[in-house]
DNA sequence: TCCAAAATTTCATATAACGGAATTAAGTCA
DNA sequence: TGACTTAATTCCGTTATATGAAATTTTGGA
């Protein structure tokens, strides 16, 4: 008899799976072993021992063993040299920066975030939506330091958090968008920032005017724009953002700011074929998360 | 009677394998289904069908089907909408993208990347060395689109081919530059560039002078220096690199560009922690690759 | 609408994954 | 440095599970 194994993708920390223990029993060997991948891939970049990673997944070092050394074997993974931790490898890295094309979206969100970048002189970001989150898929730098709440490409955020990633929920419809907050909510309040109330009241206001503008307060003096990318279904799939000093988005220039982003929304919209199916983020997910 | 798997990670194009399939049998279950992850995530990133998976890996259809539904139940693969194709998922590359820490390095050089980019506004790449090949770990843009080698963040190419990358390849112990050499050549010509003699002549050079200026012929009117980062053994870890208009690299500037960018790859060394293990390429690789 | 091709499921079989125990290797502390 | 603790690796009998061929259902094109 098997389990019915529930998964959250949400964060990949390995202490969050302490507790699948139970759950365990009924894994294909496949899908152990891809939960091993995850566990070291999420795990401190120095490495991780053969003990806790076995203990982390809940099965026995043997198994865990025998499963890291494919991995390592097929160069998903590799021993921290003059030790036994294991990290995972730069392969791996460059194996999965493909998957960040996302269907093809990221080459062409390319120039146009070099044009924004070049047209502003500020920081650009391009996110994507993948399920309750968004995702930095792209970023090109300006000439002040930004702190984002993706961090580096490759960083994820819960829908609301970030102007970007807040004006991709402002703009979902409305049974997705309940669904979204309801689940996103515990996560925001987690991280420290808005109630429930603030956070519609946020998105009230981004629906209304069709673009975000926030000083997060993550770094005093800094803030940004985010405006969604919409596709020819009238979904939010993705965001442009701007990140900068809050003196740079003052009452005279942040309206051409958002002009700005907001033709170059229109363009990358434009180049999203309709028919390439790849460029939704369904809520199938959702049979992968605990309700 | 088992074969002794040999695997090469050069790269990651599915058609190389399709030549595998008398070696496949042996192979555990998980090192084939991590075989199907690596054609997915290598393959069009619009998706491919599970014959071509199947096709490819030289596994039967069912087989590619129950792994590749663990891989989707795990979230490494999903399926693209409205079709049966396979593609690597969002996830994957979120997961993935802490890879690319590689031990902590990417955040060392990052505020040396911000530095030179404003310093020089030129576009600076930083490459590590894996095997045979360089990664392109992080890049930060200039005011001038530039094609590099690598391409995007996560891109690799082999040593030699490129300022940085060549740099790597000039400062490694004899022996293993040797190795290096007779292992490249082949892909180096296959890419079109260079010579055996061309790109030993480029490497005494550069050893020479340790830095390398090339006007690659990529894009007409493009060049670009590379400097490598040699960590306290003495080992070319990674480089730092700039790319840029020919003419911005002329007599009267070239000189105090190489300066600037060998005074920040001694401070980005001087931050390598001489006892993190982490920041080793060995060779030890090679157990896998076709010699 | 129909049809060929692809995807999925079923099933009997063989095989490879499993964990506990034994062995070896690696850290650690005095 | 040497003794000791802890982790890594190997062994092995058992059992679960991965396997491919064939049957069935679903798809995607004409």
């Amino acid at each position: 008899m098997k389990f019915w194994m529930i998964n959250d993708h949400t964060d990949f920390i390995p202490g969050l799976y302490e507790s699948m223990t139970d759950q365990d029993r009924g894994l294909s060997s496949l899908r152990r072993a891809l939960t091993l991948l995850r566990i070291v891939a999420g795990g401190d970049p120095a490495g991780i021992r053969l003990k806790d990673i076995a203990g982390t997944a809940g099965c026995s070092q043997s198994t865990a063993h025998r499963a890291l050394q494919d991995l390592m074997a097929e160069g998903f993974v590799e021993q921290v040299e003059g030790g036994k931790r294991y990290r995972p490898s730069l392969d791996f890295f460059v194996l999965a920066a493909r998957a960040g094309q996302a269907g093809g979206i990221r080459d062409l969100a390319r120039p146009v975030l070099l044009r924004l970048a070049t047209t502003l002189s500020d920081t650009i970001f391009f996110l994507v939506r993948n399920g309750y989150d968004a995702v930095c898929l792209d970023r090109v730098e300006g000439p002040f330091p930004i702190r984002s709440f993706t961090g580096d490409i490759g960083g994820k955020v819960p829908l609301g958090l970030g102007q970007g990633s807040l004006a991709i929920l402002a703009h979902l419809p409305e049974a997705e968008q309940e669904e979204v907050i309801r689940f996103n909510i515990p996560r925001l309040i987690d991280r420290g920032f808005l109630d429930e109330a603030g956070l519609r009241a946020a998105i009230a206001t981004a629906r209304e005017q069709g673009w975000v503008n926030l000083n997060t307060g993550l770094i005093p003096g800094m803030a940004g724009v985010g405006v969604p990318v919409i596709d020819a279904q009238g979904r939010p799939v993705a965001a442009l953002s701007v990140g900068t000093l809050a003196e740079r988005l003052g009452p005279e220039r942040l309206p051409s700011v958002v002009r700005i982003l907001k033709t170059e929304a229109m363009n990358l919209a434009a180049g999203l074929n309709p028919f390439d199916v790849s460029l939704r983020y369904p809520l199938r997910s959702l049979s992968n998360i605990r309700p």
